[in-house]
DNA sequence: CTTGACTCTGACATGGATGTCAGAGTTTAA
DNA sequence: TTAAACTCTGACATCCATGTCAGAGTCAAG
């Protein structure tokens, strides 16, 4: 098929595509006018590309990722153990952040399910402004010393 | 605390706390110097934030989340029925991006899985893949029109 | 006080993903 | 054959998160 129509059915702005395909993340063949010509389970391809982006993957890790998944179909192709310590690394972070939409969700149900049933009061919106703050004065010389994430 | 310390404990330019509460993110409040004083609760924030920022949501979708996770600090805010809706819809919404997450998490499972079995090989069953997709075949005149996504 | 560390605001710069347009060539329905 | 629809390349623009710098003000140790 050509750009016109994987654009369709992907939801993909051709532009995506040829910046994809600059990448390296799309290697369509090319008919003899120049036109890119896609095959069937590009689609998939271009479906899971959106996927990981929207996870937060660069193109450039996609693009060690997308061999691995495109065997997968056939045959084996074999992956350097750097790269699956990365996907790794990767997967932990995706890991932490459903963690963490996960709690949000929870107190979000809290909240709603502790909503009054008649009455109500103020809203939640951006911020609360505690009465007491404890405040802590720093260490003299260095003010604080360094701590990181 | 103030903005120097904040940045040290977490990690995050100061730049970026500063950016952070210009997208709604914080709001310190403002010594009469116009320091910015932060409480101990926001270095948490500031560690969700970085966590939610890396799983690729925007500091738009954040801003709706954060206040359901500020609520636990302390006592549960209450809310006027009128916004429950709201808050179920921003329940979807994080739903959505959960679900998205997982299945990002589960494409790199089945890329990790399928890694030559050298080191660690954990879970991850094999993962259907769509095997076929409904092909549509062009309208005719108007070539292809359907769109997607 | 003085001074160095800290903070403020605002402006400009960068990199990655994405949007948009222009001009030229290709395909295909009619 | 023609015209509309499609595609090509390349350039420029935008958005977002982030980096960096400058000039001015604040804080606190000595």
């Amino acid at each position: 098929m050509r750009i016109g129509e994987l654009s369709c059915r992907t939801g993909v702005h051709e532009r995506l595509l040829r910046y994809y395909e600059k990448q390296g993340l799309l290697w369509p063949e090319r008919a003899a006018s120049g036109y890119r010509s896609y095959q069937e389970s590009d689609v998939d391809t271009v479906l899971r590309i959106r996927r990981l982006l929207s996870a937060g993957l660069n193109t450039e890790t996609i693009g060690q990722v997308l061999p691995c998944i495109r065997v997968k179909a056939g045959n084996l192709v074999p992956v350097c153990p750097e790269i699956i310590d990365d996907l790794q690394h990767q997967r932990e972070r995706i890991t932490r952040a459903i963690e963490e939409l996960q709690a949000s969700r929870d107190l979000l149900d809290a909240v709603i399910a502790a909503a009054p049933l008649t009455v109500s009061s103020s809203a939640a919106p951006p911020h609360d402004d505690p009465p007491g703050r404890i405040e802590a004065r720093r260490p003299a010389s260095v003010r604080y010393k360094t701590s990181a994430n």
